[in-house]
DNA sequence: CTGAAAGCGCTTACAG
DNA sequence: CTGAAAGCGCTTACAG
């Protein structure tokens, strides 16, 4: 790359000093009282060579680096790559860039991206964090690292965190079901000790006995890394014998989609052999053989509140922010 | 944040030069011929102080922040999503991490990315070029900032570049479709001047007129920023009246999606009425009323080149690479 | 074998 | 109104 222009070439073209110079880019011209024609001279002389600054000794100086690292399961599903890019514009707006990387759902992929990323000085972290990772958190929260957690958090960790209200939306989803109708629903969802995993098991388990079907309370739990073997055991654990379940709650979106390519081989009618509810939406639950029910979150919203309580932090509140969001139940063909 | 530990900690604490520590920790303890003893104590200091390398202030020394720079159209997009993924892999690997912008196929959001990314001192770029970038793309080009194009790239720019064989992937495809019977195959595609769409129509144009059905290409042609209005008007062109095509190649993924959702709504019998191709692969188009027939591009190979062409061109290389890679038609029962 | 020193490009308290 | 100087944390040519 050829040379960049620094304040030192303005300096010495205009004949000042570096200061002056410096004072008068970052706007600070009125309190240091420089000379009008200084400043114009310097501002001239600044667009000619097309000066900009180097961010990097910037960051060096005061310690900012104006970049936030994201950490997420993996960029390339969809919820995440969604969420990431309300997070990248909001970013933007204040200022600040994006460093992310993909933990996948893994203790020690997590601790090498966050090693990585405070090696990078990022001035705060959004994190969805992977299970196990309480240490890790609860260390960069010790270390007073500005940290937004997104989609799950620890309760024995206190930390700021925007996430789904999965306990409601888990609950609303179930009820909805029982009140089409159904009574033998089940559930598959990851094996995780996760919250945002809890939480919505909770709310099915509580939604079912509510209603007075405990006794019809059914989980499968499938492995992150083992998806779709799991998912067809789980799925014939579900359906085989006599006692097979009439409606079925998934956890994930990618729960869903491995699902819905088993229920489609297995060719079953929806809802008539099995009522569904998904969540997140998706373009693969519209073409399904019957427009799939499933429970929306919020993502915009996730991700402008998680990059509003990072700036907040970074600018030095500690306060604490707890946030939970409503989902919408999209109700449609598969769960009538 | 807390204090982080500094050569200079490490440097106090056994009491040798700062220099002395900053051989040892860079592996040059041989080389400057450090005692070994001297070596033993530095190492054990700094692991009990639990040293960690100040990138920025390395970076501002050595001039290489060991950052990519990755501006692609959408990340949300799952082709820019999975290619991201990739990437970040990749990078990894060879020790880089990255940092990304969307810039929406706009000129000057790309702009002020890649201004952005510059004034961070990115070690070099992988962009998906927008529509009339190829300026700021020759910028770049000049200043010798090493640069890799993705998914497309300018004739009149000659840079490093790894894309599809486009022209290919649309002439399998158009010919795959005239094997099977179709003759009115029409296309959809963005308007666009990018090579990447033009090489999509070219094949397309070449496919039909080497059939002797010149006389039968019809292209529609829709914007980006309307894609869902202008995929109406096209597709009513398209079918109504008695001239209506029997087969349809969509240019990309989003262009698919978008076609799909107007043929369920036309409730169009596939491939009766109307035989399909699409572009990307998709669980929406697995689960689509006929499961579908796609281009599927080798994204993991195209981030694995990306990547690797542009750690070549940091490390010092300046052999420019122009990489094609190859199509798979994926042949389902749309097109039979 | 070891250290003093310059310098990457910037900001800012201080002096005049 | 302006400038000399220190310092962020590091690397490295140089001297001894």
């Amino acid at each position: 790359m050829s040379k960049r222009v620094s304040l030192k070439d303005i300096a010495e073209n205009v004949g000042v000093s570096i200061a002056l110079v410096s004072y008068v880019m970052n706007g600070q011209e009125k309190q240091k009282r420089v000379g009008a024609d200084v400043v114009e001279r310097i501002r001239e002389v600044a667009r000619e060579l097309n000066y900009k600054p180097n961010q990097i000794a910037q960051s060096l100086r005061t310690g900012s680096t104006k970049t936030i690292g994201l950490i997420v399961g993996d960029i390339s599903n969809p919820f995440f790559g969604n969420i990431a890019r309300v997070i990248e514009d909001e970013a933007i707006k204040h200022g600040y860039t994006v460093i992310f990387g993909s933990a996948d759902e893994d203790l020690h992929k997590s601790a090498s991206l966050v090693e990585t990323l405070i090696n990078r000085q990022v001035d705060g972290f959004i994190i969805a964090p992977a299970e196990g990772t309480s240490l890790q958190i609860k260390a960069l929260q010790e270390k007073k690292t500005p940290l937004v957690l997104i989609d799950r958090y620890f309760d024995e960790v206190p930390t700021n965190y925007v996430v789904l209200n999965n306990f409601d939306a888990s609950y609303d989803a179930i009820t909805h079901l029982i009140g089409n109708g159904y009574r033998r629903i089940g559930m598959i969802a990851y094996q995780s000790t996760l919250i945002h995993m809890q939480e919505r098991i909770r709310g099915y388990k509580e939604a079912m006995s509510d209603n007075n079907l405990k006794n019809a309370i059914r989980i499968e739990e499938v492995r992150y890394d083992y998806i779709n073997s799991d998912m067809e055991k789980a799925m014939h654990k579900l359906m085989d014998g006599k006692n097979k379940i009439d409606a079925l709650f998934f956890a994930t979106n990618a729960l869903t989609i491995s699902g819905l390519y088993l229920i489609k081989k297995l060719n079953l009618k929806i809802p008539e052999d099995l009522a569904i509810i998904g969540f997140d939406g998706n373009a693969a639950f519209d073409f399904f053989s019957t427009p799939l029910s499933y429970i929306e979150q919020p993502i915009e919203e996730m991700g402008v509140e998680a990059v509003r309580v990072l700036v907040e932090q970074i600018d030095g509140s500690d306060e604490i922010a707890n946030i939970q969001l409503r989902h919408t139940l999209i109700k449609r063909g598969s769960s009538l």
